[in-house]
DNA sequence: ATAGTAAATGCAATTTTATTGCATTGGTAT
DNA sequence: ATACCAATGCAATAAAATTGCATTTACTAT
């Protein structure tokens, strides 16, 4: 995947700022989502902590990123695929969350619909996996 | 359902304490899950809050209860289905957080089988969707 | 290019949430 | 009834998130 910072601020009408172009970096060099502790430590010479929290939450707001929360109630980050807008997420893929080395896939693998009981609207679905991923099961070395 | 905290403490062999049973007495009240946070407000004056943290634990661990992470980060807990053991818990049931109340349901719908990339071995799934409950629905008056 | 404006950043302070250690209390088996 | 061990509560600490404000930085119009 082809990520050029630049011109996604651009895009989203945000500033153009080193910080803001540094996370969306950190974020796009790996294919997997990262999760804000490690984030942060990757960052936090160079990003204040708050930054850090602000330049998320705006990217998420905007459709740049979206989250996932992993099993233990942290959040992971990833780039969103292009048809995400400021007001709907179409993340709506499987995501695979490893336990042994913590890291969550996105899966290109489409999330089966589903019918709701009678009474419940749904706008959106989540479904994460969990379990061994592709490099953990060959060699069972962590990160 | 019907809930015997006592037998349920017995089944597992925990020792019965007034705090255990009432942590079980109020999550077995309404068949939605509760949050952590909601707990701890209906608890807070006869329970310990680290208290509470260990409970929850433990019952987790021990497969009474199965925790539902929301959009949010918070853990949300709910009883978990008989079949249930130490090691393994059975929750693949689909759940529903309404962005309204934020309740979380257990949906009597079974996950859909999905099939995992190669390399990927998933051990569980989860799925939650997310939109309005019947509740909220009809009437739109929230909690 | 420059100045003006609004937004983004960093820092400090605060709040909220979670964890740990230890003394005391309370169940359970004998 | 007693003794033992686990569970609880309290205090202290740690970790995570939030808020307010002064300073810096990017963009716009001139």
């Amino acid at each position: 995947m082809h990520i050029d910072p630049v011109n996604i601020l651009k895009d989203h009408d945000l500033k153009h700022t080193k910080q803001r172009v540094r996370v969306l970096e950190e974020i796009a060099l790996d294919t997997v989502a990262i999760s804000q502790p490690e984030l942060e430590k990757k960052l936090g010479k160079e990003i204040d902590r708050v930054t850090l929290y602000r330049i998320l939450n705006t990217y998420e707001d905007k459709g740049i990123l979206h989250r996932i929360m992993d099993m233990n109630g942290t959040a992971n980050y990833a780039i969103c695929s292009s048809s995400c807008t400021e007001h709907h997420h179409h993340d709506e893929h499987v995501h695979f969350n490893c336990s042994n080395c913590q890291k969550i896939y996105c899966l290109d693998v489409k999330i089966p619909s589903i019918k709701m009981p009678p009474g419940f609207t749904a706008s959106s679905i989540n479904t994460t996996a969990y379990g061994i991923c592709e490099k953990c099961s060959a060699g069972m070395k962590a990160d």
